[in-house]
DNA sequence: GCCTGGCACTCACTGTGTGCGAGTGCCAGC
DNA sequence: GCTGGCACTCGCACACAGTGAGTGCCAGGC
């Protein structure tokens, strides 16, 4: 176990480095913070971190840097959450308050992310999979082919076509858009397939091949649709770090445009709870010098997607921990409200 | 009027420029082009093009570059659009005959556009004010509150929820959703503002209340959709010139983010005819060192979007013409069988 | 009149060498 | 266990010369 001191020290050195982005040594530490000892015992320190893989030197006379393990301890025991200000929150509020549809909740909240930490910012269209249905719709749009409308209770819509084996008379329909609704209306999606199980059988056999067709849709959209829908926004801030990984921002890129990695990465963290990332614990290759903070947002309790932002492990934690809790929260308040 | 060597000269400066990324000389252009003289009669020809303005030297002692009058020049007069070879053609039709959904379909263009041109894919979602209505349908959530869900000949959805002044009946609903459907189906969404203007007064004044309030956000919804979405894909291919303009990527990352900005920039080009637009004829700052290439797209004759590619003013522009084209054409088709 | 070979000149780029200074590790002493 | 001192390392900035690709110009030839 590490000393207080040494502990402190660690401190220091990822604030110092976080904020200058330059190798910190023993001696401007000793001048920018009040550690009360000498340069030469700072170096004893820096020696036993080093030793321990906290810290490294990017080359023999030159300051140190943390490592991923450094952060890791700086994010687990060292460093807080850093809370936003007053104004900071009426600012995230009014600007989230003015979405009009889903989709625009999630741009603006993207955008918002974004700037609140200058970073790249991810957000999860809420997911079919926990949410509920809200109605299911159906449409004829010529004698054997129909539209079908998915509505969640997060506001999501999808939409599949449908081509029957056999036209579809206007009463049947009916009867199956109102038994279909009133058997899924309110359930979760993951319990849809079990509820239609035995539709079919209320029907006519002449309707059934149409019927199975539809529920197989309605089923495959679930599936299909399970795959989420990320937006993403910020890149440009990627370039503030050029110069601190010139040619790292290529494969960043393309790991971003790569949604299945980033929805893994979402994935992998526990529910609601704040998850951060850093450096190799990153299993994709990409991303390996960046660090992620994600957490989860939802309307109620329970979490239906997630959120966060990608930067370079060289950052500022609690602050960005800051600003990715306080959207989260506001963004399941707009969801709740709509 | 240059002569024809002059332009010839011309011509293979642009094609080497852009093919090696270093400023051609005289004596290179001669070994590697069959112009028939020798490099002193190059560097004649070349003193008078860049009299004209149509090349430049980075410095004293190097070979020269186009500018963008001399890529203009090209693309008019010197290039032609290279076709897609057969099995490129296969390739882009099997890539896009997958695509489920208009979502899909945007985004295999975007994927494929990107990695065909090698460049940043944009693509403009099927214009709503371009389209026809394929249904709209009103569903009731609760007593005091609709959902009005429209489709697009195009295959695009939109939802609105709507909260009405008074109870609304299933009757009147059906009603409504009828009458509705029979005035605006097939036609134009601009069309439709006109179409259901007189439509209140065919209902009992206690239902005129919420007719009004559908018909508002009806026509709310054909407004606010007219401000178009944009898919954006091979952001990571600007990396690939990173040497080329290294802190120009971020002006250019920040104008994609800007959606507006594109927007204008493809409705600017004539409609459905293949658009250059290069280096400095684009207005927006950030853009001033890139070149896009956009085409309109559609089911029918006429355009009902626009896509492109966004890179550097040194590109292939044959190719990247033939590629822009080629997409074009087979989303067009797609979009007409679904 | 246009093309060509020759020639002097320019200038970015590269590699080498040197001095500087931040930073380190170690050690003896308090 | 902390501190001051000291020798050492090594990346970085800067100066400087050599190289070579490329140019403009000019006199001569077809």
């Amino acid at each position: 176990m590490l000393s207080e001191r040494r502990l402190e020290v660690l401190r220091a050195i990822v604030q110092d480095y976080v904020g200058t982005e330059e190798p910190v040594g023993s001696k401007a530490l000793t001048e920018r913070h009040k550690l009360g000892v000498s340069p030469a015992t700072v170096r004893n320190d820096m020696a036993v971190l080093e030793e321990e893989g906290y810290i490294a030197q990017p080359h023999t006379s030159a300051g140190r840097i943390p490592t991923d393990k450094g952060y890791r301890l700086f994010v687990d025991k060292l460093a807080g959450v850093k809370p936003m200000t007053p104004p900071e929150r009426r600012a995230i509020q009014n600007f989230l308050d003015g979405a009009v549809d889903l989709d625009d909740v999630v741009a603006r909240t993207v955008r918002l992310l974004a700037q609140l930490t200058r970073q790249v910012a991810v957000v999860q269209y809420p997911s079919l999979t926990r949410s509920t249905v809200r109605h299911v719709e159906l449409l004829s749009l010529a004698p054997a082919r129909l539209m079908l409308v998915l509505i969640t209770d997060t506001g999501r819509v999808e939409q599949r076509m449908v081509d029957c084996p056999a036209p579809f008379g206007e009463t049947s329909l009916a009867d199956l858009r109102a038994r279909l609704n009133s058997r899924v209306v309110g359930r979760r999606f993951t319990d849809v397939p079990q509820l239609v199980q035995d539709l079919p059988e209320a029907f006519e056999s002449e309707d059934r091949g149409t019927v199975s067709t539809v529920l197989s849709t309605l089923l495959e959209t679930l599936v299909e649709e399970t795959e989420e829908r990320l937006m993403i926004g910020g890149t440009a801030n990627l370039t503030r770090f050029a110069h601190d990984f010139p040619l790292t921002i290529r494969p960043v890129l393309e790991a971003l445009e790569e949604q299945v990695v980033l929805l893994k990465l979402l994935g992998e963290a526990k529910d609601s709870q704040m998850t951060v990332r850093i450096g190799h614990e990153i299993a994709h290759e990409g991303l390996n010098s960046t660090s992620v903070v994600s957490v989860g947002y939802g309307s109620g309790g329970e979490a239906v997607a997630k959120l966060g932002v990608v930067g370079p492990t060289r950052m500022d934690y609690p602050g960005t921990m800051g600003a990715v809790r306080a959207v989260a929260r506001y963004v399941g308040q707009i969801l709740a409200e709509s």
